[in-house]
DNA sequence: TTGCCCACGTA
DNA sequence: CGTACGTGGGCAAT
């Protein structure tokens, strides 16, 4: 029974460890925002993750050898029962703390800690009990309790650890802490707390009196008896009030005293610290969402070895000169797919590759091993050098990758190419569950397969490498392989369950290539130009400022909400603007309308100065992201956006400025490359308004369509009954807004601070719009009821999100799906087109020998570089991939524009 | 150094 | 009190 606990001498007597599960639940609930601990099936756990948290911090501070928690089992108890107003002024927990409870006893039982309730009684009558026998059985013992009324327990032996504030600050009440913070031993503290009264327990004491005076009385007559007895010496209003509630006093007393005598039904020495269940420890993390906090789990108290099978059964070799072509024979030759890892680096279009590992898959179906090999590229000889790159450019071999964007470019390093890939474990993932983070190899092996994945010592010298380092990174890429092909089968199923496997497959898989050249070409930038550029908008934000600061009359850091709230709002009393966080907003539209309020002249150098040096920040940017080649090569992330888009980073190549006239400057910055004749842009016009047109089946905004006049206009010409050539600006530019709102979940608010138009206005404005096209409000509405169903949204290609808040109790949370759920079918719909778009337009170029290539995707937008006399042929062929990537109900219209830089070939 | 908030650019 | 992103500066905690 308590075989497991750690070995101990005399000298280092036991320790008990009781925590007060309760108490320490709520501190954590309320010290954690709600709103960042829930998981993506809506479960809230910042409590959980408090206590856990919490208990993790204990554990590795105190080493306790034995460990237990005590729970209210509800809110009556003896104590209710003598003074039925006890406790009575808590309100009723709230509905997301409830639950939770039940969430944190699964990790404690996953852990094989136990807890204990006791009906009728409190979580510290327990703790008190456990308290006194391990004291007699001469152990140290620790109390983590949230609640003051354990402090009783302190003494020599017993240390209550009080959290201060938040989760991670305890403080250590021994019997001098106590007696420095109380100026009474811990002993006669529950007297002192009959004098002053317990407010959370609805225990009020003598009003008028605090711990000064209680202390003081208490010193003076020993305790409280003392105290009562001689109540009638003590003068002044604060004698007088005790001996009036002198009632209250005595009550207080007997119900805060703890219970150190219950019949329990396990004694200390089943504290004993027992083996944790790793796998039921996965699980319940894994359910959780508690990554991180799993992660300090291991790091922190893991004193257990490892068990033999949580790792993976792995016969790991490195073929010498001449074996690979028999181990690929052996083990790579059929139908079941390999997995490939690869070792090295890659960033911005480029990479190497110092490590390849292939492996079988290990016993997930019948539980043999798997084979692994390892490859060092730049050591093979030629003949492996061939054998290594026809078997990857197989596109017959069968191969599985995790995150394989990354490894093509390293290899495409050393001119080796790979087809056949099977699967992407990384984008199966993503398509399962679009909205996480992340999706880290070792964090899905432990989430699908419950294994680790981790590289231990080599035990048994199946390798034999020169150097243990080298060893270990071997093994662990090896391991790597393994994983990923396990993974792969494993997602298999959750991926065809919800409809994936196409998107996969048609889609995401083949678009991997199609990133990585484009990441590989680049785009030309004119680095003079941007240095002009860069100093130009230098000269702008020096101006900007000097004539703040000239009409402040000081300095100060005009890139400082904090600072500028300051000023604007304390110093210049400005009128106040939308409540943030930290105070009041300084945003451009806060901004500009304070300027229309009061024409104060520091509004405008703080506008230009905010214009002018994002610009210059954008420049900056930009040239530090300029290669050896004198292109930029941004990094697309396929697996950033739960609506199925993608992303650029380093630099971010989707929002280079095209509003203003100056900002449309940088774009002059992009140019075409050497040998090449010009860029074309090619982009979808409304294609998010199409996409709902053929969505809602809306006929009159179908028509708006094909009536060959403005989108905008012809909308506009149906709602104010006006014929689309009398349309005015204003009657459009409101239409124009509702258009792109509806598909973000436009309210009437949100219209008419846009439209700087009342409320009113704006609510008829929608009102007239859906009277004219009720089909796209019936569509709306069908959305979030259908998301709200099914628990996801789903778009043309059968992308799925999953919105689990549409059932929140929140409202805040539950709105916020709902328009998630509007805009997430149309978003993504566009996504999958534009996605479909590229593979056939890549597919094009290549088949018809053109030498023009693809280099940008922004959202609706591609951007090509021409070679020489190829600018019509890449024209027609943007036109009919893009206008044939999907059947909509409406045509899919593409616009294009031809020029020598990005800002000239716009349009 | 890290992580959060604000602000702001794009579709 | 309109969706989806990425970046950079300030600032407080570390």
């Amino acid at each position: 029974m308590v075989s497991d606990q750690p070995s101990r001498d005399g000298s280092n007597p036991p320790r008990l460890l009781l925590l007060d599960g309760h108490s320490l639940a709520y501190r954590a609930f309320f010290a954690l925002p709600v709103e960042n601990f829930s998981t993506t099936t809506g479960q809230v756990t910042n409590a959980v993750y408090g206590f856990t948290s919490m208990l993790i911090n204990v554990l590795r501070d105190e080493q306790p050898t034995h460990l237990g928690v005590a729970f209210d089992l509800a809110r009556k108890s003896f104590r209710t029962e003598q003074y039925a107003e006890y406790k009575a002024n808590r309100s009723e927990s709230p509905a997301d703390f409830k639950g939770q409870v039940s969430l944190i006893q699964e990790i404690l039982d996953a852990l094989k800690i136990p807890y204990v309730t006791k009906e009728n009684y409190e979580a510290d009558d327990i703790l008190a009990t456990l308290v006194t026998q391990a004291e007699a059985e001469g152990m140290q013992v620790l109390v983590c309790s949230g609640d003051r009324d354990a402090f009783q327990l302190v003494t020599e032996n017993v240390t209550v650890l009080y959290p201060r504030k938040g989760v991670s600050d305890l403080a250590r009440m021994t019997p001098t802490a106590v007696t420095e913070k109380y100026g009474v031993s811990p002993q006669r503290y529950p007297d002192l707390a009959a004098i002053v009264g317990e407010t959370s327990d609805n225990l009020p004491g003598v009003p008028g009196v605090g711990p000064g005076f209680a202390s003081k009385w208490i010193q003076q007559y020993g305790d409280l008896d003392g105290v009562i007895q001689h109540a009638d010496e003590i003068k002044g209003k604060k004698g007088e009030a005790l001996r009036e509630h002198l009632a209250e006093v005595i009550r207080n007393r007997q119900l805060n005293g703890l219970l150190r005598d219950l019949p329990l039904p396990l004694s200390v020495a089943d504290l004993a610290r027992k083996t944790w269940d790793r796998d039921a420890v996965h699980q319940v993390f894994d359910a959780l969402e508690f990554r991180v906090l799993r992660d300090r789990l291991y790091a922190t108290v893991e004193t257990a070895k490892p068990e033999a099978e949580s790792g993976f059964d792995l016969e790991m070799v490195r073929p010498g000169p001449g074996e690979l072509a028999g181990w690929l024979q052996t083990y790579a030759e059929g139908s079941e797919p390999i997995g490939v890892a690869v070792g090295g680096s890659w960033a911005r279009g480029a990479g190497e590759v110092t490590a390849i590992a292939l492996s079988t898959v290990t016993g997930v179906t019948d539980g043999t091993a798997g084979h692994a090999a390892w490859i060092d590229p730049a050591a093979l000889d030629l003949e492996d050098e061939q054998v290594l790159a026809s078997w990857l450019a197989d596109p017959a071999k069968p191969k599985v990758l995790h995150d394989a964007k990354g490894p093509l470019l390293a290899l495409a390093s050393r001119g080796l190419k790979v087809d056949g890939i099977a699967s992407d474990t990384a984008l199966a993932a993503y398509l399962v569950r679009p909205d996480q983070r992340t999706y880290d190899l070792a964090d899905l092996v432990l989430r699908q397969l419950h294994r680790e994945l981790r590289s231990e010592e080599p035990d048994d010298g199946q390798l034999s490498f020169d150097d243990t380092e080298s060893d270990n990174a071997a093994e662990a890429l090896m391991l790597r392989a393994a994983a990923t092909v396990d993974l792969s089968a494993a997602l298999r199923g959750e991926l065809e369950a919800s409809g994936g496997t196409a998107l996969l497959a048609d889609v995401e898989l083949p678009l991997v290539a199609v990133l990585a050249r484009m990441e590989q070409a680049g785009i030309a930038a004119d680095s003079e130009y941007l240095a002009e550029l860069q100093s130009q908008f230098a000269g702008g934000v020096k101006e900007a400022a000097e004539n703040a600061y000239g009409v402040l009359g000081r300095e100060f850091n005009l890139g400082s909400p904090k600072q500028l709230q300051g000023i604007l709002f304390d110093e210049l009393q400005l009128p106040k603007t939308k409540r943030i966080k930290t105070g009041y907003t300084t945003d451009a539209d806060a901004l500009a309308s304070l300027y229309g309020q009061t024409q104060h002249p520091l509004l405008e150098h703080l506008l230009r100065h905010r214009d002018v040096a994002r610009l210059k920040s954008t420049v900056d940017g930009l040239i530090k992201t300029v290669s050896d080649d004198g292109r930029i090569h941004t990094t697309y992330n396929q697996m950033i956006a739960a609506t199925g888009r993608l992303s650029s980073t380093d630099p971010n190549l989707q929002n280079i400025p095209i509003r203003t006239d100056e900002g449309r400057l940088i774009r002059r910055a992009f140019v075409v490359g050497k040998n090449y004749e010009t860029l074309l842009t090619a982009d979808y016009s409304q294609i998010e308004m199409r996409i709902m047109a053929h969505l809602s089946e809306d006929e009159a905004l179908i028509e708006a369509f094909n009536s060959g006049f403005d989108f905008h206009a012809a909308t506009a010409a149906t709602v104010f009954a006006v014929q689309p050539e009398s349309v005015n600006t204003e009657q459009r530019a409101k239409i124009k807004a509702m258009n792109y709102g509806l598909a973000y979940g436009l309210s009437a608010y949100g219209l008419c601070q846009q439209l700087s138009i009342s409320v009113e206005e704006a609510r008829g404005l929608m009102d007239g719009y859906f009277e004219r096209f009720g089909g796209v409000r019936d569509y709306l509405r069908s959305l979030v009821l259908q998301a709200g169903r099914e628990g996801y949204t789903e778009t043309v290609l059968g992308r799925r999100r999953y919105l689990p808040d549409l059932t929140s109790d929140n409202r805040q949370r539950r709105e916020m799906a709902e328009r998630m759920a509007l805009n997430a079918p149309i978003q993504g719909s566009a996504a999958d087109i534009i996605k479909v778009a590229m593979l056939g337009v890549d597919a094009a170029l290549t088949t018809s020998g053109l030498r023009s290539r693809l280099l940008l995707q922004v959202h609706d937008e591609l951007v090509f570089e021409v070679a020489p006399g190829e600018r019509d042929a890449v024209e027609e062929l943007a036109r009919r991939e893009m206008g044939a990537a999907y059947q909509l109900s409406v045509p899919l219209d593409v616009s294009v524009g031809v020029g020598c830089d990005w800002h000239e070939a716009g349009h």
